[in-house]
This record gives C-alpha cells, structure tokens and sequence, in this order.
DNA sequence: TTTATATTGTGAATATTGTCACAATAAATT
DNA sequence: AATTTATTGTGACAATATTCACAATATAAA
C-alpha cells in the first residue's frame, strides 16, 4: 500500500503544474517545484521516478509528462462520479463547488431526507434516502461525500457502505468506523482550524 | 517541533472521546479508542504519555482528564477568534457553520469585495478588505480563513500574512507561497475527493 | 489470601520516510 | 572541441514514527 503522504504531495504538486503551466511555462526544474510546493527537490525527483517521469539531465521535466502520469496514477482522464448525502449548510455548498467540474469530477446525485430540499432546483437531482442503492447500481458509484449532522452520520455511512460504496469523504465531525475494505476521509473543519490556531500561536 | 500527524491524532482522538463521554462513559481503556480510531492501542499510550495522561494499570484513562490534557496541549479553553476571507460559495458555508461555536472556535469578521455581500445580513459582520487590518489589530487574531477563488488567493493571502496573521486555512485550489513562520494548511475539496476515489479503487 | 487476569508504560526492535551526496550526463560556453 | 555548469537519478545514510514485547501493577476472582 502505497503512503498516503506521497498521494497527497502527487495531488499538490499537480495543484502547482497546471498553475505553472497556466503561466506559460513548459518545462520545470525539480527545485522550482519545490519552491512552489515546500517539499524538497530531492524528494520531488524521488517522487517522478516512483511514478516512472523521467527528466532530462540538466533539462529538467516536461510539465505535460508529468501531468500525464500523475493523472495515468490516479486511474483516468473520464469522469469520476460521486453522491453527496446531506444539501445543508455544507452540503449544498459542496453541490455547487466549481472546481470540481475542471478537475473532472461529478455529482451525479444528491440525497436528503427533506423533503423541500428534493423540490428545491440545484444543478444536481436530489432525492430521498430511499434511492440510493438503486443510483449507485446503475450510476457504479464507488465514493460518496457525507455532508449530514453529526448524529446521522454512522448511520448513513453504513448504509452506503452496505450499497457497496468503498470511499468516503465524511464533512460530520465524527470519526466513522466501517469495514477494512473502505477507506475514509474525514475532514473535519474544526479540527483543522483548531490545527492551523495551533500553529499560528506556536510561530508568533 | 511536533510533528502534524501527532496532533492530528490529538483531535482525532477528541472527537471519538467527546462521542464516548455523550453516550454515558467515563473511563476507556487503550484499546477502545484504538477500535474507535483505528490508530493502535500502543500508540494512543504512547501518545498519551506524551501529553503526561497517566491512566490506571488496568484501570484505563479518565476521559476527562485525555480531553483537559488535550485542550491544554491546543492552549486554551478560551475561545479562538479568527477571520474569514470570501463569503462566497463555500466562505458563506463556513460562516454558518454551527459545530465551530460548540468548538470554542469563533469567526469575529468576514471580507468580501461584493458590497452586496457587506450589506446582506449574515451572522457576523462582513467588511471590505479595506478594514481587514484594523480587526486584526483589534482583535489581536492570528489565523484567518480563505475562501476566495484561486485567482485571488494569494493576493489575499498575501495581505493577511502583511497584517500579522500566522495561520492561514485555506480553501482554494491553490498552494499559497508564504513566509516560513506562518502556518498554511491548503484543504483542496477536489485533491480531497480524487483522494478518496483513488483508494475506492483500490479496494474495489 | 492467593492466584489469575487485564491493562498501562516504555525500552528495544523494526519499519518508514526523507535527506544527503555524488556519479551520470546533457547543455551551454569558451 | 574542450571545459564548465546545471540538473537528474539514486544508493547510502539519517531521522522519525510505529510496533512489539514485556515488566510493572492494579483489579477481580477463587
């Protein structure tokens, strides 16, 4: 199983190529990378060999090549389709996030259990809890974001993971226990902040 | 300097014991939290020990005493006061964001350059960038939050770290350059999302 | 009271991750 | 063409993080 840290720094570094490339560049040094990123160059080369880029000596790396094989590492140029559960506060911010469409990836579906959220018009269909199994069968799901109150929260991630949901993005500030086989994030806005306060009182 | 992964165990760690402490415990054992985790019962201990927790050889930890530890580790029982910068899409989201007041954690003010932002009626009060520095001075705040779109984020960014903000949440799609005693953790929803489907499929 | 059992706390062992240093080499310069 | 320079690619090394294993010890049971 390959390091979540390494996934993570491939996801940044792609963050900083297409920005570079946006600019008018071609081509990149290693060390420009890490100026950009705050990894090291070192760790950056290291990290282009792992995924098979190569450079050229005193050339350096072809921005496009690179792209390619952390797009290739991550398993597609189509679409990747998820379902959001939960078109509160969070979740209905989530639903009209922009950057998704750029970067490839699609709501396909929305779930809540009020029933004015499902006659609301957002750009994406929501419906009742009821249908999920049937949209992740027909849809192939594979991932879901979970954006409801803390309390339901469980309860919905058993249920996706019981439709045969094998990733989760969990907003709810609870840590979801599931099977070995699927994989969560929790993002917890708190926590993070409470993170990055911590940090700004240690540096002043 | 203590590394990030700790803490994040620390929070990690808090928000299964809040749960535990709701549903009626008082005492857990090495292992619970291990189960309600997924981090290993010898390195809870050893996490504990680092903060000075002392349970009871076959006894367990009072959670009570894990939680105080823990909040004094972060500093404070006082509230934490911080600035939000967008109140668009997703800056509007965090703005009413409820499980922030149960955290101790409170936005004091947002800026947007939209007037009809300013004059709309939010929970806190929305300034032009213009008095950005004024309440940061008067608030003494150390962190901020971005939600601007990735065209203006670093200009943003840019003024906050200017004024004296040492921590910067930031949420958009771009890795914000700063100097090295400021503090920036970028959460990108989509590198977020590419994440978890990555490991769906793995585990398909 | 004695024995069995479960749990903490931690030093040692192991695994993982990142850095360093430099050979290989391509490009630029003289 | 020869020399200098800048950069990649990677093996060896260092640092860090995690697990393992078990002594210490408190509680429960017999």
């Amino acid at each position: 199983m390959s390091s979540t840290e390494f996934t993570k720094r491939l996801l940044t570094y792609r963050l900083s190529l297409l920005h570079l490339q946006e600019i008018g560049l071609n081509d990149v040094y290693s060390h420009l990378i890490a100026g950009e990123t705050g990894f090291s160059a070192a760790l950056i080369r290291k990290d282009f060999s792992r995924i098979n880029v190569k450079g050229k000596r005193r050339g350096g790396y072809e921005i496009d090549v690179i792209l390619q094989a952390i797009n290739n590492y991550f398993g597609d140029d189509k679409v990747s389709k998820v379902i959001l559960v939960g078109m509160g506060n969070i979740g209905s911010a989530i639903a009209r996030y922009k950057d998704f469409q750029n970067q490839k990836l699609r709501i396909v579906a929305a779930f809540d259990i009020d029933p004015a959220k499902q006659r609301k018009k957002f750009s994406i269909p929501v419906y009742s809890m009821g249908k999920c199994q049937e949209i992740i069968y027909c849809y192939e799901i594979e991932a879901g974001i979970i954006a409801v109150p803390a309390f339901s929260a469980q309860t919905v991630c058993d249920r996706l993971v019981y439709c045969g949901i094998k990733g989760i993005l969990n907003f709810a500030p609870v840590n979801l226990k599931v099977p070995e086989e699927v994989y969560v994030s929790n993002v917890s806005l708190s926590n993070e902040l409470r993170h990055v306060i911590y940090h700004a009182k240690q540096n002043k």
